[in-house]
DNA sequence: CTGAAAGCGCTAACAC
DNA sequence: GTGTTAGCGCTTTCAG
């Protein structure tokens, strides 16, 4: 690998002022050209491990999330990835599986490698922001709030789950069930807290046993969804607290028999590799893509010196009620 | 940030005593003690950049893949990251949306940020790896050749295509289409090849409106399926070239009624979201997560010095077929 | 087993 | 505008 020493032979300058050319200060036109020329034929690429050693800052930023496997994460991912690398940032994506230990193994590499900053969503109430705040490098929370003092970019839970349950409502389901989240995950209690207000709201039946908190994944809606049509009153409908936990309790449904509007289903999320017919389902889609979009620029605008009271971004879901009803 | 020299400081050794216990090399267990409780009050986490400057390697490699919003993709990426993090290693993966350019663009941050090697799931034929193999950087290819002799771990795709037109041949379909991925890319062409050669060897028609090349996402699936079920004769079954055609296909079908097994499916891959009932597609499952460990695994040998020939793993597929028959 | 010292490649004062 | 030079924090000979 060619170094700026060699390029600065090659040119016949010093390195420094090849270093000046790759970082935009005033050169003279010739040495800029007789440079650039060099690094072509040495097929120069500066060496950013250098770089950053020196600049005590790279541009990288970190993307800690919680399930890789999940399209919402990966769909954010997106938008944080076409913000960042338009600014010329790289953005590393971390997967913490929902476990505070690889999410603190993730956020020390984030410090030691001397990433500009972390876009988080934490995998639980005991993610612990400490070290990396006090490195002094800024943070953004995605999705779900964590307890320090960071910008927000989050959803409105509650009425997203609110919406859900009263498009069910809607469309005359009594009975109505859902299945959230793990209870330690603020969107999870936040999205039970607008089903339980919908149904308060309109002289709904709130029976406790229909309150289910479970995973953010399939399964966990698989077995909720099981246990609810166990029940010696089973639910004629349910709201989703995410989109996994709606894939695995229609696919539960769909074995019984029961599938959508014979038993009614909301769901909190998209169902982007839905099989179903579209219409069978209500949707509050999640704006999931704006989501690391809006916290790309945030963090953007805090690594470059913004020093700004901290910000909390709510975004609204978008209800699509199912248009074909039972 | 505490660096070796406060740690040496307060520990009363070397800095070069400190570098030696986090590197594992013998120092007597007093020093050892000494400068573990020396840093463990300093908080003192190894700088990487430095150390990665100094060995000219660092601890991490590069995956990339053409989309990370396809399951298949982020399984892989699991089994990576498995098999990567108990080494030592992390993982950043990096998503070349099937771009050549922005593949090289990842290629080149690998190069410059000394990272020890990659994995590559090619955006398509013309995936340039001149450049870091240039670099002397270990490069594994998985799901897709690459041009360039590398180790390659790629799925027996002729295979996965024939078993999946034969399993809907043997449900007595006649008129099977196949909606292949771009053309441009192996896996696809290969799988087509299966699916071509099962109609041959049973006699069944083979008639070349009924190959679709897509591309490999839903909408390419949609598309597909539509422009067949236009056909003057269309087909009775179709085989979906990736997971996600898969999605669009029956997406498809099941707007028009015709929800399999009415018409016939059979996918070449998982349907990880699916709320179908899982009896009414053939699946043909990918080992997607086994990919990524083998692929991970092979490329820590070949950082590791390994210099054997280059050799490919081919995996097999495992035949899911439907149980619900027209 | 331990310490001194020389860089890894780059940037940023500081001179000229 | 341009060159000289001193590190960024770490590893790794080389002596002892």
């Amino acid at each position: 690998m060619a170094t700026i020493y060699d390029v600065a032979q090659l040119a016949g300058v010093s390195p420094a002022t090849v270093s000046r050319v790759f970082n935009g200060v005033g050169v003279s036109d010739e040495k800029v050209a007789a440079v650039r020329q060099a690094a072509e034929q040495l097929r120069f690429t500066p060496n950013r491990t250098a770089r950053t050693l020196r600049r005590q800052s790279s541009e990288v930023i970190a993307l800690v999330i919680p399930d890789i496997e999940n399209p919402y994460f990966t769909e954010m991912a997106r938008g944080v990835e076409d913000v960042a690398s338009e600014a010329g940032y790289s953005v590393v994506l971390c997967n913490s599986d929902a476990q505070v230990e690889k999410e603190s193994t993730y956020l020390g590499i984030a410090i030691a490698e001397h990433m500009s900053g972390v876009i988080i969503a934490a995998a639980s109430e005991r993610t612990d922001l400490t070290a990396i705040r006090a490195a002094g490098r800024p943070v953004v929370a995605v999705d779900r709030g964590v307890g320090s003092d960071v910008d927000e970019v989050v959803m409105a839970n509650r009425d997203a789950g609110r919406a859900a349950a009263e498009s069910l409502i809607e469309a005359g389901y009594r009975r109505i069930a859902h299945i959230a989240g793990p209870e330690n995950i603020e969107t999870a209690t936040e999205r039970a807290e607008g089903w339980r207000r919908a149904l308060q709201a309109h002289g709904a039946e709130a029976d406790p046993e229909l309150l289910r908190f479970s995973s953010f994944r399939v399964d966990g809606g698989r077995e909720a969804m099981e246990a609810l049509l166990a029940l010696p009153e089973p639910p004629d409908a349910v709201v989703a607290g995410n989109n996994l936990i709606g894939v695995g309790a229609i696919q539960v449904l769909t074995e019984r028999g029961l599938t959508p509007p014979r038993l009614g289903v909301a769901v909190v999320g998209s169902l982007p590799f839905t099989t179903l017919s579209p219409t069978a389902v209500t949707l509050v889609r999640l704006p999931a893509r704006h989501m690391g979009v809006t916290a790309a620029r945030m963090l953007l605008e805090r690594i470059a010196g913004d020093a700004q009271p901290t910000r909390t971004v709510v975004l609204r879901g978008e209800l699509q009620p199912a248009s074909v009803l039972r």
